[in-house]
DNA sequence: ATTATGACTCCCA
DNA sequence: GTGGGAGCCATAA
């Protein structure tokens, strides 16, 4: 199918992805563009460009990724999904996982969103 | 060589 | 809340 982007040094980048993907919880969502600020920029490469760009190659890196890599706990920064093929079926492996969507069709990063940053309440989610 | 287009994000009207 | 443009990358055609 349709290909997308590559990063220069795509195959360590892409490795890195996949490896950050890989540590997302069950039950739990991450962004394309923190995975991106997760993994190390290509060398050489303007910061900018990768800032700029980043999110994008770690949405490539997801488009063929392994069979152990959970794909589908990846979604853009409004919590929304993004894939273009198998969207239904994302949101159907997130809802097994008991991820809940709203109304909009928004997954509650505060509350689902990994890394996650403590609650301002002092509650820990993890 | 040039063009079109992305599983993105940020910013502003 | 919604919509459009910029960013200026890499790949395929």
């Amino acid at each position: 199918m349709a290909r997308y982007a590559h990063p220069p040094q795509r195959q360590a980048l892409e490795a890195e992805i996949w490896d950050l993907a890989r540590r997302i919880p069950r039950g739990r969502v991450t962004t394309y563009g923190r995975l991106a600020g997760l993994a190390t920029p290509p060398d050489g490469l303007d910061p900018a460009a990768y800032r700029a760009f980043g999110a994008r190659w770690a949405g490539g890196a997801l488009a063929h990724c392994p069979g152990d890599v959970p794909w589908w706990r990846v979604v853009n920064a409004q919590g929304r999904i993004s894939a273009r093929e198998g969207a239904e079926r994302q949101r159907r492996l997130l809802e097994a996982e008991d991820v809940a969507f709203d109304r909009h069709g928004r997954i509650d990063l505060d509350r689902y969103g990994w890394p996650l940053v403590a609650d301002p309440s002092g509650t820990d989610v993890r």
